[in-house]
DNA sequence: ATCAACTCGTTGCGCATGCAACCAATATGC
DNA sequence: GCATATTGGTTGCATGCGCAACGAGTTGAT
């Protein structure tokens, strides 16, 4: 069962002879790295369709993305959970706003942090670019039986977990 | 069992209410934004051991273990490989030449390419980075059985197969 | 009530990134 | 053989990013 990747590499069988004293790190098992690559593989193939169509940027699309599942949400929120630095996020906030794509309102209770919604003209958007996601999605995984992607979701659940709790408390957003 | 992005989110139940006509994309379930969140969080954390203590960029990381896996190997195939675009890693190759960590000579059989591989000192500083590499991998997917770390290899080198079939032949790497 | 510590969000700055144009070398078509 | 297309790699430019400093608001201690 040959793989991509190895196609891409090993040209000769060349790989470098493992000495005891020296580990090697294999860049094909290697989770960090593998994880990189198949995320930039389809934030890239993603990110076509909500640049080229819609014009949002990769936050900007989590932000509407992440207002259209909950009806509103702190920048700080958004932030958090996709492990973006505040700056990007209030950035992306700031040009969705400027389209009228989203709304703030000041929370009376706390008035450091803002309300996010999206305008009517945002979830409009939402509406037509929801579809193509998970129509994306659907062929990224169809590789996969139904098992297998609950499968994967559940480990990477876990892994995230695990990850954020590695990370030293300031580290992630800033 | 409660999980952490649940927790960051869910303040309130308030997830909206699905109407049919209006599909909802599930970041939590999406795999897409999932990956991504998770590469995040890795490369994160392992960009501090080879920034902080040894100078290295993400991309010159790459390169390094590139090369400290493969002897020798090309700019193009290190982007191809790790889905990096070709002006990237020229950079990270010009900065990690600069700094004697690896060296270049061209093929005399096709004298566009340049093979690439380590200098002595370019190989030292991989076999410092390498046990730390993995020994961050090994804390990382210890929320994982074996078996388990095994089937998520294996299933993302399926995603990822399938992900660069989909992703348009030039688009990738420029 | 006051002062320090902290939090949400913004912004100036320097740097890295992707894009597109480019050069040199090779491959392809005629 | 010659012209054209393609490929590996570099670079100028504009944009986006993270960092760190900041303002405004809140919390907690005294």
């Amino acid at each position: 069962m040959r793989n991509e990747l190895m196609s891409i590499m090993a040209r000769q069988t060349a790989t470098k002879k493992q000495e005891a004293s020296n580990p090697t790190v294999i860049l094909e098992s290697f989770l960090p790295y593998r994880l990189n690559v198949l995320a930039s593989l389809t934030s890239n193939a993603l990110a076509q369709i909500y640049a080229e169509r819609f014009g949002l940027s990769i936050p900007a699309w989590r932000v509407v993305a992440t207002l259209g599942q909950y009806e509103n949400r702190t920048a700080r929120d958004i932030a958090a959970h996709g492990v973006m630095h505040k700056s990007t996020v209030s950035r992306a906030v700031a040009s969705l706003e400027q389209r009228g794509l989203i709304a703030r309102r000041s929370n009376k209770d706390d008035r450091r942090e803002e309300l996010l919604e999206l305008t009517a003209e945002g979830r409009e958007i939402y509406e037509a670019l929801a579809p193509e996601a998970l129509a994306f999605e659907e062929r990224f995984v169809s590789v996969l039986t139904e098992e297998e992607q609950k499968l994967l979701v559940s480990l990477v659940d876990r892994l995230s977990g695990h990850a954020r709790q590695l990370a030293p408390e300031g580290e992630v957003e800033g």
